[in-house]
DNA sequence: TCTGGGGTCCTAGGACCC
DNA sequence: TCTGGGGTCCTAGGACCC
């Protein structure tokens, strides 16, 4: 209740931070492209007006690009990702409730300011003069209505960059604007079951019973009409919690067949997602490979696979990782594919420091007395809160011994390696 | 301690977001 | 020749374990 919650975004980010610099954009439609160059991912305002659409392909429409004059950029992920810290240190000069929700959009909670309005201007004058990238803010009382209001202010030529939505009138006035896929949570598969049921627009979503809403669909719907409604359900996170995956994939520029290519590909992914989830303080212990056809050439046969990996002892090690990887690969891989894509995901990850390594209790790995004898030792050392497995294995009586036989726990692994 | 039901894991896919 | 990459959450069936 009362709650006064902004978000802001940046205008068109990437295409923003080419301009940055290269000042001569300024003014000409600038689209920046994906990876090998393949479709387009930001657009300026300019070439928003062009008819350019996210997604469009570039080979499909360069010859259009270059008739109209199009700026093409190829991305800069490093560079776009350095903006953005930079206008997220001056956003925390206006809030100390700060949550970084994407690269280019931040929460803030303004509970406690008496004009967020005035305060919004300021933010956002003080974020161009420091930045030099433009930035909406929108403010109302949940992070959906925020939303909304963001989308305001981008859209009203009139508003400044800034749109305030404090009470249902003017919710009620901007929500009449907005189509039903504009509604954040609303995609392209939900607004038609959606408007089979009557509920065609935003207005009707905010009016519908949320408990019919979660019968009929699930609970992040309802969520969704609840916030439309003014009841915050979604708080602000202000420690971005650590990542629960990491991913590296890519498509290559052409299709590959040969697995020795793959599997270079593959070591080189997994050593930059090894990279990343160093450069958190995580490990991990769990990893899938991906591996797929290309799905745009329905000519080509097509394939996809994904392969687990359970490694016995968790690591940030890269090397150790790419060993996983590799195996994965050799689990799924299929002579006779043209391959267009492949990736790892790092699953299961968490903080390296808590555990030098993960133990995994398999019946079927043969260390596995091995280890539980020295976990037993260590319970007897430490005592019982320090070895899950052997609390529960003690405590009660057999039916739980399957769950300590297939379950997943975590120790100090340099302890248990002394024992 | 027990023979089948409950728990967990894996794979696959769907939906949303940026 | 040529159509992105990185996330989160949820669901469901089959395999497997005791």
């Amino acid at each position: 209740m009362g709650g006064t919650v902004a978000l802001v975004d940046c205008n068109n980010f990437y295409a923003s931070c080419e301009r940055l610099f290269q000042p001569r954009l300024q003014g000409k439609p600038v689209v920046v492209l994906s990876n090998n160059d393949g479709c387009v991912i930001a657009r300026s305002n300019e070439a928003k007006a062009l008819g350019i659409v996210m997604g469009d392909a570039w080979h499909l429409r360069r010859a259009e690009f270059e008739r109209w004059g199009v700026q093409v950029r190829s991305s800069n992920y490093t560079l776009y990702g350095d903006l953005s810290a930079r206008v997220m240190r001056v956003l925390g000069d206006f809030t100390p409730d700060l949550e970084v929700y994407s690269i280019d959009e931040a929460f803030l909670g303004l509970d406690g300011f008496a004009d967020p309005e005035n305060h919004a201007r300021a933010l956002r004058e003080s974020v161009g003069r420091r930045t030099g990238i433009p930035v909406c803010v929108g403010i109302s009382t949940t992070k959906t209505l925020a939303k909304v209001a963001n989308r305001t202010a981008k859209k009203d030529p009139y508003s400044g960059g800034v749109c305030y939505l404090p009470d249902e009138a003017s919710q009620t006035a901007a929500l009449g604007k907005m189509e039903l896929g504009d509604v954040w949570g609303i995609g392209r598969r939900l607004a038609p079951r959606l408007a089979a049921l009557g509920i065609t627009c935003p207005l009707k979503l905010r009016d519908a019973d949320p408990t019919r809403i979660r019968e009929r669909f699930n609970v992040v719907l309802q969520r969704t009409v609840m916030e439309l409604q003014g009841t915050p359900c979604l708080d602000l996170e202000q420690d971005s919690p650590d990542s629960k995956t990491i991913c590296c994939s890519r498509s290559f520029g052409r299709a590959v067949e040969g697995f020795d290519e793959l599997a270079e590909a593959l070591t080189a992914y997994t050593s930059y997602a090894a990279q990343k989830m160093r450069a958190q303080g995580l490990a991990t212990a769990a990893v899938v490979v991906m591996l797929t056809t290309n799905r745009h050439k329905p000519e080509d046969a097509q394939y996809y696979a994904t392969r687990h990996v359970r490694l016995t002892i968790g690591t940030s090690d890269t090397a150790r990782l790419i060993r996983a990887a590799l195996w994965g690969l050799r689990g799924i891989y299929k002579q006779g594919f043209r391959y267009k894509k492949c990736g790892i995901l790092l699953l299961d990850l968490h903080p390296a420091q808590d555990v030098q390594g993960s133990l995994f209790l398999r019946p079927d790995r043969p260390e596995r007395s091995a280890l539980m004898q020295a976990m037993d030792a260590l319970n007897a050392r430490y005592g019982r809160d320090r070895v899950r497995y052997a609390c529960s294995g003690q405590d009660r009586p057999w039916k739980l011994r399957a769950e300590y036989l297939s379950q997943r726990y975590t120790t100090r692994w340099g302890e248990l390696l002394h024992v």
